[in-house]
DNA sequence: CTGTTCTGTTCGGTGAAACCGTACAATCGG
DNA sequence: CCGATTGTACGGTTTCACCGAACAGAACAG
């Protein structure tokens, strides 16, 4: 393989025509370029100076070579600029992996007005639900993840950086005319004889309703599980059942009424990124994005953490 | 700038995915793959591997760079291809000097015939007197100079490389009824009262042209000095000079009459090049060209010299 | 839970290379 | 002929690439 300092070398031999010249342009002493055009000669077994009287002049291979090294050079340099203005500009793939609830209201905004602002910046939305976000985010699938440090199951080590977004109601969803919808603030102690709809089992919603249902003295009856919360509201439209959901998740276009309950529940919601990739001009205006949400129903800051602290403060 | 080797330490980890594998097929250590990797993250001052779990993944910096650093490696390949091909291959730029007499009859045909055979190879012909062609060969204007040795000022040095094409003749020309055309052979002292056409001051034939009238014992009148040899001829066919000519320059296409001395005189036409060049393709193939002349009047290989001996043989 | 075996990295040491300064040969100009 | 300038050859020094061993973390089998 070639050497690219060498190439540089001759390269500069072509436009300087002395070796003289290019030893001083190259900062080096004349002996070690005329060492260093003879090793790229027997490394390429071509003659590629001729000498010619008290100077040197290039042989038809070494034209060849020098015009094609400048042009390997040339590609090179715009390579290291084209690395720098990733980390300097934001542009790139970014792949931003958000729990179902908040990809509508929160990840979908974001990714509308990244679109505009940053045009180069390509963001890929997966979704993740809490108990898989953590290991996506660190096999590399996710950069950035939107996630609840209230999940139990996961402890988010030092090569992660938490930056909190703020909290999300757990709110009651009844169909429109449903007798608890008159109250502001419903107590979960008197749904215990409705009909649930809830997500998947194992799900993070899941078992959540369970255990509120089970604090509040009663079994929840289950009518469906649903994954897709578009579904399951629908269900609670039709008046089939009546379910706890994220705030996030409702959005206005439903015919449902949501009830906050009598004790308060929020969950925290977090953006989680790898230690390091906030130096991505292109990480850090996504999680720009994500901070900025106007058109969103607030997030209340104060919350009721539901689990444990997360193991690191997000610095 | 960056180093070729690292750019490819960093290509193969990209396909490779392992810096174990990395380092077997690149036949070195781990340690060493991981530091040069270090080095050229360093170098880039961008961070391009990330280490997850026991093993290492590329960074949006690492993955452009390392495909970036393949294409330019491929080029690399690709400039070194292309740089031996141009010594195994018969193709690039050849510049011939020729003297004017040998062009049309000589290197045009040749010139013809190489671009059928060679199309890739380019052939620039041109037209160099004997004693302009030595210094430009030398410089560099020339890759291949056809000329004559009997040339008096010139000596050819240990690194030219003479390869000996034959003997061209002098003839002396004659417009056609013209009384001494009625002999196979003229004695130069015949033509003592007759008016000459020569070539230009201080050329070759003209430095020739007095000498050998002069040898036989007369000054000639000279009736015009052109360096193109056609006008000359054309002076001839009009009647109104005769003249001493190589027989090279004397095509069928021009009314006259060429006829021999009654002691002949040759000049020795001879290829020069300069030593180390033979081994392009490109330059032998023009070689062999130049040599191979079916459709001339057969240069005879039996010589008179005019001036001295070449002091190189041609070995 | 524990040892095993992968992973990549760190460390001290070694040989090769890149590099410098000097000396030298050849060339060109005056 | 002499001085200026060219490229090169030769010794010595510094830097770099490399290795092998030791190490630390992670996956995995028992």
């Amino acid at each position: 393989m070639l050497h690219s300092g060498r190439l540089r070398l001759l390269s500069l031999l072509e436009t300087l025509g002395t070796v003289r010249a290019v030893a001083e342009t190259a900062h080096l002493s004349a002996s070690t370029v005329s060492q260093q055009l003879a090793v790229l000669e027997t490394e390429t077994r071509c003659r590629l100076l001729e000498r010619t009287g008290r100077r040197v002049r290039l042989t038809p291979a070494g034209l060849l070579l020098a015009r094609r090294g400048r042009e390997i050079l040339d590609q090179m340099a715009e390579a290291e600029a084209e690395l720098h203005a990733l980390n300097d500009e934001p542009i790139g793939l970014v792949r931003l992996g958000v729990f179902q609830s908040a990809i509508y209201t929160l990840a979908v905004p974001a990714a509308t007005r990244l679109a505009t602002t940053h045009p180069r910046l390509h963001l890929e939305l997966i979704e993740l639900e809490p108990h898989e976000s953590g290991p996506a985010l660190r096999s590399g699938e996710a950069d950035i993840i939107v996630t609840t440090t209230d999940y139990t199951g996961l402890s988010w080590g030092a090569d992660l950086e938490l930056i909190p977004l703020g909290s999300d109601q757990i709110v009651l969803v009844l169909p429109p005319g449903h007798p608890l919808a008159c109250r502001t603030t419903v107590s979960l102690a008197a749904c215990k004889d409705e009909i649930w709809a809830c997500d998947r089992p194992q799900s993070y919603m899941a078992e959540l309703t369970v255990r509120l249902c089970r604090e509040s003295g009663f079994e929840p009856r289950v009518a469906c599980r649903f994954g897709n919360y578009l579904m399951l509201l629908r269900h609670v439209e039709a008046g089939r059942s009546i379910a706890l959901l994220p705030a996030l998740a409702v959005t206005p276009e439903h015919a449902v009424v949501t009830r906050g309950l009598s004790t308060p529940v929020h969950r925290n919601v977090t953006i989680v990124v790898r230690r390091g990739t906030t130096q991505r001009a292109a990480v850090n205006a996504v999680v720009a994005a994500l901070r900025d949400h106007p058109e969103l129903p607030a997030l209340s800051t104060s919350h009721h953490r539901l689990g444990r602290e997360p193991t690191e403060p997000p610095r």
